[in-house]
DNA sequence: TGATTGGTTCTTGTATACAAAAGAGTTGAC
DNA sequence: GTCAACTCTTTTGTATACAAGAACCAATCA
């Protein structure tokens, strides 16, 4: 890996950690400085973060912190909502044995971190039965996408496990849409990821309370 | 605009129009020298045209032109009809009077490029009847990334209108399509929008013959 | 007193120079 | 004769130096 990067990586961290706001100007001299290397190598990572849409390039002004807000955060999910679900459907068709008994392990981990409260390890579990599901698409092109989109919300979806008796739920969910795709249901399985995913009812309050915290 | 920006955009031009051949190393020294610039600007225009994935870039090794094969490019159409699926269905209900207006202004120039022969101005139109829909769903971030997939099956959504009778029957998909937006029909919509982006039958054959072209 | 214009300073965009790593070719040993 | 290691070349990654454009401040004029 090279040095611009790690340098990427750490401020991508920073950007959704929140311990840089919203908005902000990253200085590239102060970037340089403070990574310990010149400017070039922080231009290039700043070109990177540039294509993630995690920041805002504007020419000869500098570069500025682009934080979604609630409006942009909805239509995201709107759109992930949609690729969970058109994934599901190619899945259901498209799966082998051995990817369904990954999903059954995964949701098994995720059901030991839920009874010890552990959102951390939820989420990596978590993350692990979705991935595992575009992987089962058979189409490599959507698979990128999605994660792509999938690790642009990580932060957001994290935080619904903070919501009380979420992380019960969201197991009942990942066993319901495990039973669809071994069924072969495409539609059944798309509806399920689809409800899955979508900002409804508390998730939506826990949004809210998420970006305002930020 | 920045020069690194103009010299992305004449490589992403020779790059489509397959004036560098598909696995072709870009050689940074080269093409400085072929611009007249130094090696800076074009690095991060390289940068640019990695982050769309129209090249890959190998640490310590250079960067290679990733023309999609005819597997990832059916890969990236299915995508593209499920992502028209959705602006359709989310358009029919979101869709403004003057919206639909613009149209059948569209296909009516659409009719008259159909008329003459001429492919090239019917795409032009063909793509303004698309950006209005995505224009249309209320959702900016699937506006971004659609009209985006958009863009980059360009050439190959363009290859289709040399297909004999292609024009004729692509713009009476959109009078279609344009009726049951007016309907607020969404499932309709949707589906004939699928239909319209999908590739089968002769559309399979003309995107081989495409691809071996290049 | 306010607005406009000029200059100054700060920041980005570009050029050049240097370092490090990968690949190929050659040479030597088994 | 073949394989491996070493060196040399080529190319990328990084540092430094310079140029150009933008913002800000002050001074002057209306």
């Amino acid at each position: 890996m090279t040095r611009a990067e790690q340098i990427a990586r750490d401020i991508e961290a920073r950007i959704i950690s929140g311990e840089v706001a919203q908005g902000a100007r990253l200085d590239e001299s102060a970037l340089a400085e403070r990574y310990g290397v010149s400017r070039t190598p922080v231009r290039e990572a700043l070109g990177l973060l540039n294509a993630t849409g995690l920041i805002r390039h504007e020419p000869r002004r500098g570069v500025f912190v682009r934080q979604p807000g609630a409006a942009e955060l909805l239509e995201m999910f709107e759109v992930m909502a949609e690729y969970e679900a058109f994934a599901g459907r190619l899945a259901a068709a498209r799966i082998t044995p051995a990817a369904l008994d990954v999903l059954d392990a995964a949701n098994d981990r995720c059901a030991r971190a839920a009874e010890a409260g552990d959102a951390d390890l939820y989420y990596i579990e978590n993350a692990v039965f979705h991935a595992t599901i575009y992987g089962q698409t058979g189409n490599g092109f959507l698979e990128r996408e999605t994660q792509r989109l999938h690790d642009r919300l990580r932060p957001y979806r994290r935080s619904q496990l903070q919501l009380r008796g979420r992380m019960a739920d969201s197991l009942a969910e990942h066993r319901s849409i495990a039973q669809y795709l071994r069924q072969g249901d495409g539609a059944g399985a798309a509806e399920a990821l689809r409800a899955h995913v979508a900002v409804q009812g508390d998730k939506f309050h826990m949004l809210l309370r998420t970006i305002n915290a930020a």
